[in-house]
DNA sequence: AGCACGCCGACT
DNA sequence: GTCGGCGTGCTC
């Protein structure tokens, strides 16, 4: 018998191995396996137990070990990144590696971990002791205070030294013993016995909206619209309720940047039921901890951003994806998935509901909705008697911009701030000025590993590549002309910072952004600030958009409105109107009417006039109208050949070649289409020139078929010229 | 991707 | 004379 492995490597097949010496059981599909690969050792994935091979026998080698007894990857989780690896033309051995936490893909038992705990040996008498020992006395009486177990990380927190342990260990007051935490199964049936708090009284309308979640059993997708505010966690957890009553496990997916401790607290606050944030604060081995505890069905409730869409659940009842249109949602390297799309998939093969949340629902799911494969829901009260917003573009054409802020703009925060309420300026630009500009020669301080200015920040003072991380110190003198009158240009949010602080003394401004919050806790320390409700200026970028509430904040505004209603990529307008509505709905809670006020250029603009007077359904139905004209997602599948190399122009030629040869060789395209090669957005990022091939197609399956046909091509180029090369099917950056 | 092998240039 | 640059080929 042989063994098919699939192994963690760039290469598109899977390798034949004979079992291992001295092994008599067949073992199972989804083991994970230890073989020689090369000159070395490799962990890989049992995909098949073939009765011969293709590969002569005789150079087959042996298998070392298999590491499992039950498989490291169940069923659904081996099906799920079969599936993706071939969907999205990624090596199977590398899908189903990401699959697993880190431990499992190095060998580790799938085991919780065995800690070595201590504990005072029965009888133990302090007394015994000489008072002079002190420090011992303090181990001992650690020990007595906590039976159930000290572990030495208790130790070092306590500031004991580790060592003493074995000394009282050594006098016979100590002993050591191994703990392994014992599963706990789900007996909870009833509510009463789930719930720490009782839950909100619902409106009628999310009323209505529960009551649908749970009237069709089975796999069923529920596109849930409900502006901010309307009340959509409250649905999700009752709707968690159910599911947690049946003795299920529901799994939720958040954004990157939306699993906030405030997120978690809700859910903790209202269920006593173990629940799993899968947060990337964790380390390896929790991580491998809180995988057994969902495999095994003890975590009732998985709370994670992308990658939780593997998390093996042993009696899984609902899938929830929250702010589905957030594109941290579709991998953007590597292995590009869509955990959105997986989600359905994994729904529709588990038999359950996935639940799609969002007040800006993605293009794609609106569609899939409207198309009928998707059930749309929607909520449009705001709970309490929140009123919406009111919207007002400012055209600052023609006016003296003051870090961004016009003199409108300026008596309006004002205006808000004299009312004793909070102003919320968002501006999705960090660092204190976007460009350095010698005012001499005009020269451009640039990145030279990027196609991009170097941001200047100020605190501290330095240079910054946004897109390869490069920082170098601030200039003296331009680099050409040696001019010392070196300007920045424009405002990010350190300088409109810096200038409101300056106009507003009186009141604190906060700035809020990945360099403000960057140190531990920092973050909670300005929520804490914000929090006490009086009066504040927040200036943000788009991290103030997602999860957080803001109750005192009555003015937000958008300084630059128009940045991405021309851009290049065809959602440039979709990721506007989402971020807008976003921004916006930190606005006009209870009984503070909020008002938002968008700075633009170019006030008569359908969009944002539709978006703003109409709503977002409105701007939706014509964006989709656009889209369907032009022949855009979700009217047609798109996949890209992305190639990059240090040396430029290398990666376009190497597009052109395989464009040549698919002119050549494939005869019959099937209602596919291919453009470019063309150089990519920022043509050179990281010292490396990007360039890609747009392949696109109505079907989806001749799209596919046109893909396998290309990924043979580029195989055949493997390592030449230098260029690396993937595929990335639905791609979401901007091409 | 790694890693080895192999073939040419510029150093102790 | 060697060290090491990267082009090429292979991994059951």
């Amino acid at each position: 018998m042989i063994l098919r492995v699939a192994l963690p490597t760039p290469l598109f097949k899977l390798f034949d191995y004979r079992l291992p010496k001295g092994l008599r059981i067949q073992p199972r599909i989804g083991c994970r396996v230890r073989v020689p690969f090369g000159n070395r050792e490799m962990i890989g994935v049992l995909v098949e137990c073939a009765a011969d091979s293709d590969y002569p026998i005789d150079k087959l080698k042996y298998a070392l070990d298999v590491l499992d007894q039950q498989p490291a990857l169940d069923e659904i989780q081996f099906y799920l990144a079969q599936w993706a690896a071939n969907y999205y033309f990624y090596p199977l051995g590398e899908a189903l590696n990401q699959a697993l936490p880190t431990l499992l893909r190095k060998g580790e038992a799938a085991e919780f971990a065995h800690s070595t705990l201590w504990r005072a040996t029965s009888g133990a008498d302090i007394s015994t002791l000489s008072k002079t020992a002190v420090r011992q006395r303090e181990v001992l009486e650690l020990l007595l205070r906590n039976p159930d177990g000290v572990s030495t990380d208790l130790m070092r927190v306590e500031s004991l030294p580790v060592n003493l342990l074995k000394t009282l260990q050594d006098k016979g007051l100590a002993e050591s013993f191994t703990h392994q935490p014992t599963p706990i199964h789900a007996n909870d049936h009833e509510t009463g016995d789930l719930l720490r708090e009782a839950p909100l009284t619902l409106n009628t309308e999310q009323q209505q909206t529960v009551q649908r979640i749970q009237q069709k059993a089975g796999f069923n997708t529920l596109l849930l619209e409900g502006v901010t505010g309307s009340g959509k966690t409250e649905v999700y957890l009752q709707a968690i309720q159910q599911v947690l009553s049946q003795g299920k496990q529901a799994l939720v997916l958040v954004p990157e940047i939306g699993l906030t401790p405030q997120t978690l607290v809700r859910f903790k606050s209202r269920f006593q039921v173990p629940i799993m944030a899968l947060h990337s604060g964790l380390n390896d081995r929790q991580r491998l901890d809180a995988w057994l505890m969902a495999r095994q069905g003890t975590a009732r409730i998985l709370i994670g951003t992308r990658s939780a869409i593997f998390t093996p659940m042993r009696n899984p009842g609902l899938i929830i994806i929250d702010e589905e249109h957030d594109l941290s949602f579709k991998q953007q390297d590597g292995f590009r998935y869509s955990a959105r799309d997986l989600a359905v998939l994994r729904a529709r093969k588990e038999n359950i509901p996935l639940l799609l949340g969002s007040a800006t629902p993605s293009l794609e799911s609106l569609h899939n909705a409207r198309t009928g494969r998707y059930q749309h829901l929607t909520l449009t009260q705001r709970a309490g008697n929140a009123k919406p917003p009111t919207f007002e573009l400012m055209d600052i054409r023609g006016e003296n911009l003051h870090s961004g802020l016009s003199d409108s703009l300026l008596q309006r925060i004002d205006k808000h701030l004299k009312n004793n309420t909070q102003v919320l300026i968002f501006l999705n630009r960090r660092g204190f000025s976007p460009s350095l500009i010698c005012h001499q020669c005009g020269a451009v301080n640039e990145c030279t590993r990027c196609d991009a200015r170097m941001t200047l920040h100020r605190s501290p003072p330095h240079m910054h590549c946004h897109h390869c991380d490069r920082q170098t110190p601030i200039p003296k003198a331009c680099h050409q002309c040696g001019s010392e009158d070196l300007r920045p240009s424009g405002a990010g949010t350190e300088r409109t910072e810096d200038f409101l602080a300056h106009h507003f003394p009186k009141i604190p401004v906060l700035r809020i952004d990945r360099d403000s919050t960057s140190r531990k806790d920092a973050m909670k320390h300005l929520m804490e600030q914000i929090h006490t409700g009086k009066p504040c200026i927040m200036v943000g970028t788009q991290m103030l958009a997602k999860g957080h509430h803001f109750p005192m904040v009555t003015l937000v505004a958008v300084l630059d409105a128009d940045s991405g209603l021309f851009s290049a990529d065809f959602r440039g307008m979709e990721k506007t109107a989402q971020l807008i509505l976003q921004v916006a709905g930190r606005a006009g809670r209870a009984d503070h009417p909020g008002e938002v006020v968008l700075q633009t250029r170019h006030p008569e603009h359908p969009m944002l006039n539709a978006l703003i007077r109409e709503g977002y359904g409105a701007f939706a139905d014509s964006e989709l109208q656009m889209r369907s004209a032009a022949h855009l997602p979700p009217f047609s599948a798109h996949a890209l050949v992305r190639a990059e190399a240090a040396q430029s122009g290398r990666a376009e030629a190497f597009l052109m070649d395989i464009r040549q040869q698919m002119e050549s060789q494939i005869l019959r395209t099937q209602g596919t289409h291919w453009s470019g090669p063309f150089p990519s957005q920022m043509e050179k990022r990281a010292g490396m020139y990007r360039a890609q091939l747009l392949l696109h197609s109505h079907q989806r399956a001749d799209l596919h078929r046109l893909l396998t046909q290309v990924l043979g091509f580029l195989n055949q180029h493997t390592g030449r010229n230098r260029v690396r090369w993937s595929i990335d099917v639905d791609p979401l950056d901007s091409y």
